[in-house]
DNA sequence: AGATCCATGTAAGACGTTACATGATTTG
DNA sequence: CAAATCATGTAACGTCTTACATGGATCT
């Protein structure tokens, strides 16, 4: 699906497929690594959704895949029906949950950093954007994106001062958490 | 991990995280079947990370899970240590991506669907944070996820007109792309 | 009585990543 | 000349989901 995808635009080999996915305005949204892509490719190229010409460029052994009309059928008839449920897996939401017990220190620092990394995904949106012209689909995909990482921002800035302060106070140099809650015959704090 | 998150706050069996995992406000966000929580607790146990005790409850055998001080300890230091890097997968937007190519009615049902799963993840989170008292840090959470939320619907609201128009105009039964772009040798459609 | 819920667990299989193995070419 | 980039592929490993196997209890 995701090679398919990359093959909509332009013919490309499993190397550039890889390098396309690293810039598109969408890191995150959609990865894959060589170890996913090559086999992949082989699959569709044995199912003749791809057509692989090689290459001998400069010496070079390059494959060179291409979208056949089979596969431009397939992928658009695969968008077309029922789509999966979405998934978001955020380790820094996670952690969150729990800020009341973590280290102040450390809540701020996750913040400040979720924050650099929204912003810099803004930026980056906005640079490829300014770039390459683009299909009214990757506009809309763009712009959603762009519209909630803004009000994610907006939140994080807004309301971090409430997390913070009801985090945990006392540095304590690792990982000690100073105030137990409630649990039955847990007292020993247990360095490690 | 998972199981520990959701130890943190109550005994459970499998069974019981199960469900509060289901119940949880953050479906999507966090998930996980029976298979990978029934041997992630017996990893857990073998760790002592959590205490297990059984309880004949009218006649069921039912394991009920505690953590210990120890998987305290190594949650919290876990969650504030390095974190992984966030994911967010969605066939939504991936077929968006892709609107100027699929048939108009197709796109504007993804978007009304879309729509209606947004509207209901956020009345959900607004239903429970009405129920149960919540930590500083799972109002946060929540809040975060209402902002991104009404952000995103606001959004889908007032620019799906220009995908919809950018769309395939022609119904034409099932999944026969009307206009090929510009592929070399692409002219057979191809029904199946 | 039959369906549904409670409850645990195993096995098979899909999927994806990391690391390894290899080698040419370009650049500093 | 060394380092980085281009380029392909395999193998090991981990993680998760689905489906299966089992059985008591509760509800209709």
């Amino acid at each position: 699906m995701l090679c398919l995808a990359a093959l909509m635009g332009r013919e490309a080999s499993g190397y550039d497929i890889k390098k396309d996915l690293e810039k598109g305005s969408a890191t995150g949204l959609i990865d894959a690594s060589f170890g996913s892509i090559y086999p992949a490719l082989a699959r569709l190229a044995n199912e003749g959704f791809v057509a692989v010409r090689s290459e001998g460029a400069r010496g070079r052994d390059k494959k060179i895949y291409a979208m056949t009309p089979e596969g431009r059928a397939y992928f658009l008839r695969t968008l077309a029906g029922p789509l999966p449920d979405e998934k978001y897996r955020s380790p820094f939401l996670f952690a969150m949950l729990f800020a009341d017990e973590l280290p102040r220190a450390r809540v701020r620092a996750m913040i400040d950093r979720q924050i650099a990394l929204w912003e810099d995904k803004i930026q980056a949106i906005d640079t490829l954007t300014g770039q390459q012209p683009a299909c009214a689909g990757e506009n809309f995909v763009n712009g959603l994106g762009i519209a909630t990482l803004k009000a994610g921002l907006d939140y994080l800035r807004r309301h971090r001062a409430a997390v913070e302060k009801a985090a945990q106070g006392e540095p304590s140099p690792v990982g000690a958490p100073s105030s137990q809650t409630s649990y039955p015959g847990a007292a020993a704090p247990a360095a490690e």
